[in-house]
DNA sequence: TATTTTTGTTTAAGCGCTTTCAAATACAAT
DNA sequence: ATTGTATTTGAAAGCGCTTAAACAAAAATA
């Protein structure tokens, strides 16, 4: 492995100081147009890179940003870490990941001890900025060990969360209203004369699965009534989708006339599952979403789902966090977005009694 | 933000020297027992996290490594990427994560300007090891100057493609065998008596996607015949595939009897295609893939694709660069995967003239 | 008791940069 | 020539850590 050349040799090279170098690597004014001109050449010509850790030490500042992503095979996630990516580098900022798989189910103290370790590397590494997706954060009741350590890590560095805001932690919280969502497609629903309503997926004690529950509870009970036997819980996976179905089928003497998600991945595994009973979406039984992810259009149905502009979600977090790494006064953005619903054809067409 | 504690002032609270601070950090043996407990104790209490960037400085190790990846929002490659997070979590490394997003279609060039910024990023920070998922190194013509940055780039970090060998390339490859992916579903389609077959999918210029085609080019011959008309190349998401199918029915007299797609989400475009066109698969047309993507077992109809093992790729690459990291002489793993067949429904039982 | 060996500890140099401060140079105005 | 001002430059300190080398104290040997 070669060593790499130092500032210093490039001073000698170019005849003159260190510190001369150093201010035309940073684009100091005052340096005069030849020497500058010189020094820039012995540098293209020796193709110099600058050690960022040398940099560092000295500036305070790493260049570097923190994602912290419970699960990073969930599509969610590596949407908005591909956007948080962008931005990021056009700013000249690299991303550190770190992927805490919370979301596959460890024992809890796993978790957090894994989350924990997390914030101590970050620490130690003296990131600029850090970003939490999803974890423990998404419990709803968040560790008290977990938190502080939080806290603590937000008094070296700031933090953007995007997710539920939680009392007590100090950082930046970037939020999608949850309620909404669930309420947009179960109203849907209903409106299309469906009464009778399950709702599969999401894995309980988490905060986006508890909010959206209870938003299409709400709704249910105030147009229809809640049968607490088309209630089932699991995770966010396909899998869970199509066990939840087959567990309807198997257990229910009067199936639903439609079903909630949790999100389109969920509903990939139930409308499986209705195949495989020989029942189709939406004329059998009607399947909506609360999370739609990408390719829903091609869908076998094409799925009714809500769209939660992930799209800009990234980008608002990294706004908030830039502002926060510049010690600026918090400005709103103005891209403040509501939930959407997007209608296909898995919800079917009003229902005639 | 709260300045961190450093080193020496832990020294001074322990009432002794800085490199004792250091020897009992580094389990260094030569430091008395009780002077080790006294400064054990006082580093828990103060919570102090050693700067990783100075300890970098002289050790000339960041445990970190580098990735580059083409296109995060692909799971073949999140899943790649967990595989390798968890293992170099476990390792004491964490990941710098850098997409590079080549395989969005902007102008060759600009992908290589990217990627070449890339290495320079890395370059500067000084990562113990670097993992190349993708990109232009993918290309059937890698570019000259593109090449000659890996090179370099190599000279000063070993470096680990996961991808088909470049010849003048002198980073360590790790490949899977295209070939046979798409020869073993060729195979098993003409075995199963259909003859006229469509390759529908993957980019033109792309290495994978070449030898997949030359793959299937080569088993048709064999037993059957090309229609030129039924190949379709695009890229490898679920609109091509659509789009691809749908252009078969607009411009085909006669239909395939089976559709080669380069991956599994190429192959839910096609569905949903044939569903427009109120055809089934595999009644109607059978369609196999080359690339067993997650959750392929909860499609409708349930795809019949080839597994690649990816799930050891990851596992495999970290092998090779944490050999060459310590210098150590290659030595292989046991480790060698064939594509394998995965049976499901999309492409029909033995069809009877 | 004197001498060597072992063990424990500190001092100091240095990793590659940035930045302060003081010195040197240039130039203009007197 | 003399002074004042502005512009360039370089020496040196320091960022937080590791480690070689020097030193001191304790233990082992003669």
């Amino acid at each position: 492995m070669k060593n790499n050349i130092t500032i210093k040799e490039i001073a000698k090279m170019a005849d003159t100081s260190v510190s001369t170098v150093s201010r035309v690597l940073n684009n100091s004014p005052s340096v005069s147009k030849e020497k500058r001109e010189r020094i820039k050449k012995v540098i293209a010509n020796n193709n110099f890179q600058p050690n960022m850790l040398a940099r560092g030490m000295v500036s305070n500042k790493t260049q570097t940003l923190a994602v912290v992503v419970s699960d990073i095979n969930n599509p969610y996630f590596t949407d908005l870490i591909s956007q948080i990516e962008v931005i990021s580098r056009k700013n000249n900022y690299t991303l550190l990941l770190i992927n805490t798989m919370t979301a596959s189910k460890n024992a809890p103290e796993v978790n957090v001890q894994l989350e924990i370790e997390a914030f101590k590397n970050i620490s130690e590494r003296h990131v600029d900025g850090v970003l939490l997706l999803g974890g423990e954060i998404d419990r709803d009741l968040v560790d008290k060990t977990y938190l502080n350590s939080l806290n603590e890590l937000n008094e070296q560095i700031p933090i953007v969360i995007i997710g539920q805001k939680v009392k007590g932690c100090k950082a930046l919280f970037v939020e999608r209203d949850q309620f909404l969502s669930a309420e947009l497609i179960t109203q849907h629903l209903l409106a299309l004369g469906h009464k009778r309503i399950a709702f599969i997926g999401g894995e309980p004690g988490i905060k986006v699965t508890t909010q959206r529950l209870t938003a299409f509870k709400k709704i249910m009970n105030i147009y229809s009534q809640i049968d607490d036997k088309l209630i089932i819980l699991n995770d966010y996976y396909s899998q869970s989708g199509y066990d939840g179905m087959n567990h309807l089928f198997d257990s229910i003497e009067v199936l639903p006339d439609a079903v909630v998600a949790i999100n389109d991945r969920v509903a990939w595994g139930i409308f499986r599952s209705l195949q495989d009973h020989n029942l189709k979406s939406p004329d059998d039984i009607a399947v909506g979403s609360c999370d739609s992810f990408p390719n829903g259009e091609f869908m076998v149905p094409r799925i009714t789902t809500v769209n939660q502009h992930n799209e800009s979600l990234g980008k608002i977090a990294l706004h908030y966090l830039f502002q926060l790494m510049n010690h600026d006064v918090l400005e709103n953005t103005e891209e403040t977005h509501f939930p959407e619903l997007i209608i296909r054809e898995s919800c079917g067409a009003k229902k005639t009694e």
